[in-house]
DNA sequence: TATTCTGGTTACTATTAGGTAACTACAAAA
DNA sequence: TTTTGTAGTTACCTAATAGTAACCAGAATA
């Protein structure tokens, strides 16, 4: 859910952390990227989400603008999600943090024993 | 405090997310920004943070690698924070945030009276 | 006839995050 | 002597978040 002090905010920055700054939905953006996906396959895809949570989270976002929802009247029900403008336009930051974290994180070694964990710096 | 689901996924898109993916992290990192500041100056700053919050995100962030913090052996006790190498990498990203905000948030309509404001400071 | 399929919602419970107040050390100032 | 200042920590409690299971429609399938 969204933080209420965070998006009454005087600071536009805030705002946007108070909206996009939370684990599930920069995961969601980016699962989705520039396809059309329907509810289930989001569903099977991002592992450990429920879908109460995921609903929570979808609505959220088309709240926000970032996400388009496309309810067909069929039954059983079908329900497309796509990004819109404004969610396409932020698929580009989350690529620069994903090369931000390849460039600079320690990354667990996973040895052939699971309680063997040894950690590097991860080399370009 | 951080997901350890996300922080030890396979994915290095979800680590990333369970390290900097909070709402308060991207607030404190930007408003470190380049300077060196006192514990103090941030608990002032930051609307809204308690101490003990502050606390533990400076915790992480520190051990993560984002942050480096100085402690003087004085009394009364002086610690200074700042970004290391990949604390500062991170605020471009900041940056690029505020950027696709400016341009596609539906800005919400600040009333202009007293008891609607919002944001003050905090009296300490 | 019973089951399956989809995209949810609802009620209830468990887990987690966050708030508050008290407390620490010791030096310097009032 | 008491207060002030810093950067926390700790215990306790509440608020927010997330998980789980049951339930819904109504057509198609077995």
């Amino acid at each position: 859910m969204r933080d209420e002090k965070f998006c009454n905010s005087h600071c536009s920055f805030t705002r946007a952390i108070g909206t996009i700054g939370n684990k599930w939905k920069p995961i969601i953006i980016n699962v989705i990227g520039t396809r059309t996906i329907r509810f289930g396959q989001l569903d099977n895809i991002i592992p450990h989400i429920s879908r109460k949570v995921l609903t929570e989270q979808l609505k959220e976002l088309e709240e926000d603008g970032l996400l388009e929802r496309l309810a067909y009247k069929e039954l059983p029900p079908r329900v497309e999600y796509k990004l819109s403008e404004k969610g396409l336009a932020f698929l580009p930051i989350l690529e620069s943090i994903k090369e931000w974290n390849c460039k600079y994180e320690v990354v667990p070694i996973m040895e052939n024993s699971d309680h063997l964990i040894k950690y590097q710096l991860k080399s370009r």
